[in-house]
DNA sequence: AGTACGTCCTGATCGC
DNA sequence: TGCGATCAGGACGTAC
């Protein structure tokens, strides 16, 4: 699932693949409930004959600033891609968006669960929801993820998963840094401690970069590609899997709707 | 306010 | 081998 990694690695694949500086000429939609807004009359009036000036993340969202000063916002939801492509290369099927572009290109937004959606914003603001510090930026200190576990009695788990408390986490990536923290899933938040949530914030800023790394790494292998996912998970996502690190049987559990995976041996 | 759960979606995977 | 059932989950709305 795109996570912030992911995004990231479309993010930095859309740069390479030159889309800003391109054109939007035209743009088509086999699902219009994924476009938020404005209408979609309006949406496709507003983005004609704009230029994109650049490709920019914050959390899991992809913001591309247009020369009028307005934004084009995508979310890429469980299952969405992102690619540029030449007009006569075949689209996959499941290609639902499509922006037409000035050299004959096309960027492309398959979205297979059609979880995606887009929206074209004077002000990004006006879109984007109340979003916690980046966890790869400087203001993700274990004081500030401190401030936002403080008085939660919720599965620290669940609270990961919150965009207010870690902007861009997600399933697979919670799991791993608490694997890596060697904390439990369904510890309440308020009953960490300082030195647990220290370790938290670490691993959460170590397993988010050593995916990136990989992605950097691997970007240049499959062009014009992007990989598609990492496949080195510390924590194996399988029930009953041997853990890596002290052999034992790794569990699989549900925390708001979401599988879950932790050793119970070396996560308390 | 905090917590939890249902909803949207359908390709992929599982089980018989 | 085929086919129906189940799984997967990010963000949001709703309920308590």
């Amino acid at each position: 699932m795109p996570e912030l990694p992911e995004v990231e690695n479309t993010r930095r694949y859309l740069v390479q693949a030159g889309l800003p500086g391109r054109t939007i000429t035209g743009f088509r939609t086999g699902w219009p409930k994924s476009v938020r807004k404005p209408a979609l009359e309006e949406f496709v009036l507003r983005l004609g004959g704009r230029r994109m000036e650049a490709v920019h993340r914050r959390a899991k969202y992809i913001l591309v600033p247009l020369d009028t000063g307005a934004t084009l916002i995508l979310h890429l939801g469980m299952a969405g891609r992102l690619r540029l492509q030449p007009g006569s290369q075949p689209a996959h099927p499941l290609v639902h968006h499509v922006f037409f572009l000035d050299d004959g290109s096309e960027l492309r937004f398959q979205d297979g669960r059609k979880f995606g959606k887009l929206w074209l914003a004077q002000d990004a603001m006006e879109v984007l929801p109340a979003l916690g510090p980046e966890p790869l930026g400087e203001g993700f200190t274990a004081e500030a993820l401190a401030r936002a576990l403080a008085g939660r009695i919720a599965p620290v788990k669940a609270l990961l998963l919150e965009q207010s408390v870690a902007a861009g986490m997600g399933n697979l990536y919670a799991d791993e840094s608490l694997y890596l923290a060697g904390i439990h899933p369904l510890r309440p938040a308020a009953g960490l401690s300082l030195q647990e949530i220290a370790r938290l914030r670490d691993a959460i800023v170590e397993a988010l970069t050593s995916a990136g790394a990989q992605y950097d790494r691997s970007r240049a292998e499959s062009w014009p590609d992007p990989p598609l996912a990492l496949e080195t998970w510390t924590i194996p996502r399988q029930l009953a899997a041997p853990c890596l690190r002290c052999g034992g049987s790794i569990e699989g559990i549900r925390v708001r709707a979401r599988s879950t995976y932790f050793c119970p041996g070396c996560q308390e």
